[in-house]
DNA sequence: GTCGCTGGA
């Protein structure tokens, strides 16, 4: 069997490892050749030697065991999916489902007979790139491995504006500000978006990419009046991201002539542009949900946009029910909501059939392909369709390419650089890989925004991060497998897991439309038509039902939303995960049993953590620590991204990690890492010298900065003391996670929480973790996070004593529970 | 002996 270089394959033999309990060895993988597998002549050997390979969705623990039954009905959805797309979706279904994929595969090698012997490959194109016989170059000019598109069809367009402006440069800068804004689409709408308002409490704008709607109606709306009068009120626009308030502010500032944070400002987290004299104010939305808590009504507000509603992050969808629940006494407050075609209708309902005001975008028009029979492996597919734009599509036209994550990335340019080597001079044109994610040191992210050089085509392969958060200038062609790596919370479980699943309609259209941004476009999309039309779901799942809502509902609470299984959600999360929350604040201390906030209640929710997280910071001032809580609340949020190996250092990298590796665990380790950058004067190179990333203890030290100005500003004490106690910071943290507390199974080799429930999962320690290998093994651990992947890992642990337990979380377990402990001990 | 998609306060 040939085998793939992709992270994915070398993960599916590991998988089989598990299964038929026979060892391969790596380095076999990496050096095999890498044909794609569905060719005619693998199709012809003997059923045995090919069974379809174990997809992405196998390798991912089976869901089942942990979803709650209503999520079941997805799961099937998904399988369905899966089921086209050649794959098999849980480890333990693959047995009795052998059957039906012989059955599946005999029918796709009919269909692949059929179509090898009907259809014309385009041979024509290929004969223009002149390439010695050689074969070297079958790989790519084998015409079986073709990935095969279905001819474009009108209706399946992408549309765009009939005459599009090519942006000139020299041109553009001729014209004047006044002429720019008006030659945006939404300029004529200008009037009837007035009087719209004028009639209007809520009005939906529904305005494609490239209306203008986000600098120009603010701007409307201020020339209009609706920022004068005598109470001074202003008029604010939410985004979902930080570089979009801030950017747009800078532009429409420009615009209006004035110095940004004057007249118009803006305001996200660290970082404040406004001022008394702004009246047009551009936030992030979880920068207006936190204005929330000191003004409930939002009494200097005459007019509030929330833009890019369709998005449905977090806190957009709470802004909007926050904002409905308001609307009914502060009559005089208007509201914007701005969103893709997609949720118009959606929103509109939500706000008592609110108008809709369309303005059309400008764009180039994307055509889109489709594959005509689902790919077997799409990362092969992707591959085989990279070359054959690149040997048939004129230049300029750089190629993006959607990947589920950073593994992912990595291998396939290792393959592709590898098929470059290959293919040598030969290439008529260059082929320059580059890749993005947000994991990426910014060096290396801010290399495929240099210009492309002559002669040569860019290939960026990149994760969603392309999708809306960065814009990436000169592509005219998208390749879409059309999957997504996705944060599942499950609330039963208190754990989450990153599962890969299928895009949603409205995900592939926007990034079918990164396409067309400088001229016309096409996508090409490595999934049939029949499952655009019939499987994908229209709209991605909304956050809020993917989310550990403690944080959210602590934050209704303290707004004085007390019904909040009554409340009205855009989107309702279940009941079941309603009362978790509410019962994990409880047990914090939060509410009382009558369901209401109690003043420790309060005094958290004007941190913005987690509450179990601003709970242990409440506890450290009893015991004089609140410095170096703080310092690990910080780097909790960020461990994920701290440390980095990169490939040709991983041993020296993994020494350097280590030595700051504490045997108390995980938590002192951070503070360690902390500290030891601080005494380095925050140095750029001492990050550099021990493989840590700069940018994450940047963001470490913003948010470190902030709580410590809160906790001043709430009258917590955070003097800084000479020697602390580990037992003291050891306490603190247990007053908030006292739930995350698992001991050591009866055999020894898996943790059992210590919450006696149905599920008993075993859990383990993530091997990253600084006591993964201390022995003896410890028996009592506290956790911070549950995360579901490869197994059930519990990632930055620390070693906990019997006692603290019992001080702590005797309100929490029961007397059996606490009893088990000593059992354990024995 | 792993590995994490993206945002936000």
């Amino acid at each position: 069997m040939s085998s793939i270089q992709t992270g994915r394959g070398k993960r599916r033999r590991k998988f089989e490892d598990e299964v038929d309990s026979h060892s391969e060895n790596e380095e076999e993988i990496v050096v095999e050749d890498h044909k794609p597998e569905l060719t005619p002549d693998k199709l012809k050997e003997p059923k045995d030697t090919y069974i379809p390979q174990p997809q992405k969705q196998q390798e991912q623990p089976s869901r089942s065991k942990y979803i709650d039954e209503e999520d079941i009905s997805s799961n099937d959805k998904r399988r369905k999916f899966d089921l086209l797309h050649q794959k098999d979706t849980s480890t333990t279904s693959r047995n009795h489902k052998r059957n039906d994929h012989n059955q599946w595969e005999l029918e796709q090698y009919q269909k692949a007979q059929q179509i090898m012997n009907t259809t014309k490959i385009t041979k024509d194109d290929l004969d223009k790139v002149n390439l010695p016989d050689n074969d070297k170059y079958e790989y790519v000019f084998d015409d079986s491995q073709y990935v095969n598109f279905n001819e474009i069809e009108e209706d399946d367009e992408l549309k765009g504006d009939d005459q599009p402006q090519k942006p000139d440069l020299i041109e553009k800068e001729r014209i004047s500000i006044a002429e720019v804004r008006q030659s945006l689409p939404v300029y004529k709408f200008r009037s009837h978006f007035l009087e719209a308002m004028d009639k209007n409490q809520v009005l939906i704008v529904v305005g494609e990419t490239g209306s203008g709607k986000t600098t120009q109606l603010p701007q409307y709306l201020y020339e209009a009046g609706y920022s004068q009068g005598d109470k001074n009120l202003i008029i604010g626009c939410t985004q979902p991201r930080r570089v979009a308030a801030t950017s747009v502010a800078t532009r429409v500032a420009q615009e209006m002539n004035v110095k940004l944070g004057k007249e118009v400002g803006y305001s996200v987290r660290f970082d404040d542009k406004s001022s008394k004299d702004t009246v047009i104010k551009y936030l992030t939305d979880g920068m207006l949900l936190r204005e929330f808590l000191t003004d409930s009504k939002l009494l200097k507000y005459s007019v509030i946009m929330i833009d890019e509603a369709h998005e449905r992050t977090l806190s957009t969808e709470i802004l909007l029910s926050l904002l409905k629940d308001i609307l009914t006494t502060r009559h005089d407050l208007k509201v914007i909501i701005a969103s893709a075609t997609i949720n118009a209708e959606k929103f509109s309902n939500y706000f008592h059939q609110a108008s809709i005001l369309n303005i059309p975008g400008r764009r180039f028009p994307v055509k889109i392909h489709y594959t005509k029979n689902p790919e077997a492996n799409y990362i092969q597919a992707a591959i085989t369709t990279i070359f054959q734009i690149h040997l048939t599509q004129p230049l300029p036209g750089d190629i993006l390419v959607f990947l589920t994550g950073q593994e992912e990335i990595e291998s396939m340019e290792e393959s592709l650089q590898e098929s470059i080597i290959k293919l040598g001079s030969s290439l008529e044109n260059h082929l320059q890989v580059l890749s993005i994610y947000s994991n990426l040191p910014i060096d290396l992210q801010k290399k495929i925004f240099e210009p492309t050089l002559p002669h040569t085509r860019k290939v960026i392969l990149a994760t969603n991060i392309a999708e809306t958060s960065i814009t990436i200038d000169g592509i005219s062609y998208v390749i879409d497998p059309g999957y997504v790596k996705q944060n599942v919370y499950n609330p039963t479980q208190a754990m989450e897991s990153l599962v890969v699943v299928p895009c949603s309609k409205a995900s592939v259209d926007q990034r079918a439309g990164r396409a067309g941004r400088i001229g016309p476009g096409k996508c090409f999309r490595l999934f049939t038509k029949w499952s655009y039309y019939n499987e994908l779901d229209a709209n991605t799942t909304p956050e809020i039902l993917r989310v550990n809502l403690s944080s959210v509902i602590l934050l209704l609470l303290s707004l004085g939303i007390n019904d909040l299984i009554n409340f009205d959600f855009l989107d309702k999360p279940n009941s079941k995960h309603i009362i978790k929350s509410l019962e994990l604040l409880y047990s914090l201390g939060c509410i009382n049993s009558k369901g209401s906030l109690t003043k420790l209640g309060l005094k958290l929710s004007k941190f913005p953590l987690d509450p179990m997280l601003s709970k242990c910071l409440i506890t450290s001032e009893k015991f004089n620590c609140v410095l170096e809580i703080i310092t690990i609340i910080s780097m909790l949020g960020e461990s994920s991204t701290l440390f980095y190996r990169p490939k040709d250092k991983q041993e020296i990298a993994s020494k350097k990690h280590a030595s700051f590796d504490s045997p108390l665990g995980d938590h002192f380790s951070l503070l360690n890492v902390s500290q030891q950058w601080e005494n380095s004067d925050f140095s750029n190179q001492w990050c550099q010298e021990y493989f840590v990333q700069y940018k994450t203890l940047r963001r470490v030290k913003n948010v470190r900065d902030q709580l410590i100005k809160l906790c001043q500003r709430n009258k917590i004490n955070v003097n800084e003391t000479i020697s602390i106690n580990p037992l003291y910071i050891q306490k603190s943290l247990i007053s908030g996670y006292f739930p995350n507390i698992v001991k050591l199974s009866m055999m020894g080799d898996t943790y059992k929480k210590l919450k006696s429930s149905n599920v008993a999962t075993p859990c383990y320690i993530h091997p990253s973790s600084s006591i993964f290998k201390i022995k003896p093994i410890p028996k009592l651990l506290l956790y911070h996070e549950l995360v579901l992947t490869s197994k059930e890992y519990m990632r930055n642990c620390m070693i906990i004593d019997e006692k603290l337990i019992k001080e702590y979380g005797s309100h929490y377990y029961s007397p059996q529970e606490l009893e088990s402990l000593s059992k354990t001990k024995k």
